[in-house]
DNA sequence: GCGTGATAATTAAACGGACGGTTAATTCAA
DNA sequence: TTGAATTAACCGTCCGTTTAATTATCACGC
């Protein structure tokens, strides 16, 4: 980590940005194991090495140190995907299974990731989501379930996807890809291995991809004429 | 939703059983609700209409109540499920779509059951599932992945299945039928009405039926569905 | 360059409420 | 009378949060 020679700004000793950053990346392992109500602020500031103190001095209290991680991890894989689904440069399948390909390959790469995110979304106080979840909700998922929508009706029209219920079927995706990660620690059991060896990760890759196509994907333009039952 | 069956005085002998379930019954909700560390023991008192110290006198203690509600919900899934999987009389087609519609039924009348259990199965601390998890998954979870891998195998042998990797597909297939449900607070706010309507409900059963079916079942112009093996 | 405040970063310690669990007393059917 | 079932009240601890003190760095006048 480069030492920014201009950004010394002022404080006292240590660098003030790498503390909150190390308070957050504790924060994101501990929320992620223990859930909301389960992480402990204690934990939290050990495993970051600092007092506990600074957390409530860098994000007011531990929801907002909540709210802060939920951020992170969204905004992460919205700026990824997002500019997938921009593209007008391809065509549906191959652009479908470019999304499918990043967001897969962005829980891989932030084992921490899918069970943060699971975890807030299975929460439901009575009828309504933590006003956090709602947010986030409203600012990532939303655009991202539109614009999946659209690429998938874009694929169902020109012929290359089978014609399904476009939400449903995204539903369908997004379990396809997440599942496999947020039941790692049940793996571990069911199976032999790890599931999070780079081997298993691959084949679990090439499974979501074939599984996801096979289910999306028109069975060529010929065959599809025979009448389905 | 509280009955409070008032009609034996409380004092001494009401109904045990009765008490017992309603605990029961008022922790399963507020463990799907809460997750194991946010459920709070006063609360599942206080739904349930009985005082707190019952829990402790009919189990043990939070976790044994914990324990008897894992159990609960997943026996009544093996149950069913199972009766299906060791059935001889079936092609492989019809067993599995069988399959994905009792596991599907069954939790969709138990709409408290996929968010307790996919609690469970993400809080690994450390490296490994709590000690309940672990003898739930065991008892329970092994024999159904083995089944269904049978099932699996069993349909690749005879031509009705694609030659998919059996454990992999699996998993796709678990996500699929769960992940409607444990994401149903999110879907409150992504789409617009009751996610848990009746209509919606059927129309998400057609949606798994559909694409597990175009996933899984070969497309082969010869339908070499020859009933039984 | 050098004290000298000012201020940002950090800490130790403690507070107060919540929450899991206990206990001793009470009720009532057999 | 016995004892299972139930309750009110309590206890000790954990844990989120606060507070006050401390340390280091910077700005600046001298």
């Amino acid at each position: 980590m480069p030492v920014l020679a201009k950004s010394r700004r002022s404080g006292s000793r240590g660098e003030p940005e790498k503390t909150r950053a190390a308070i957050l990346s504790a924060a994101l392992e501990e929320f992620a194991q223990e859930g909301d109500s389960g992480a402990r602020t204690d934990e939290i500031a050990r495993r970051a090495g600092v007092n506990k103190a600074l957390i409530y001095y860098y994000f007011k209290d531990k929801e907002g140190l909540y709210a802060a991680a939920l951020e992170q991890v969204f905004s992460g894989l919205h700026e990824r995907v997002m500019s997938i689904l921009n593209r007008t440069d391809m065509a549906p399948r191959e652009k479908l299974l470019l999304y499918v390909q990043t967001h897969f390959d962005y829980i891989a790469s932030q084992p921490v990731y899918p069970r943060l995110v699971q975890r807030e979304f299975m929460r439901n106080a009575g009828r309504t989501l933590s006003p956090v979840a709602n947010r986030i909700l409203e600012h990532y998922g939303k655009p991202l379930y539109q614009k999946l929508e659209e690429l998938v009706r874009d694929g169902i029209r020109s012929g290359a996807f089978r014609k399904v219920d476009p939400v449903q079927s995204i539903t369908s995706i997004l379990g396809t890809i997440i599942f496999y990660f947020i039941t790692i620690p049940a793996q571990q059991i069911m199976r032999t291995g790890d599931p999070t060896s780079p081997e298993r990760i691959a084949e679990r890759r090439a499974a979501v991809l074939d599984f996801v196509s096979s289910a999306l994907f028109a069975t060529d333009d010929a065959v599809n004429q025979k009448g389905k039952s």
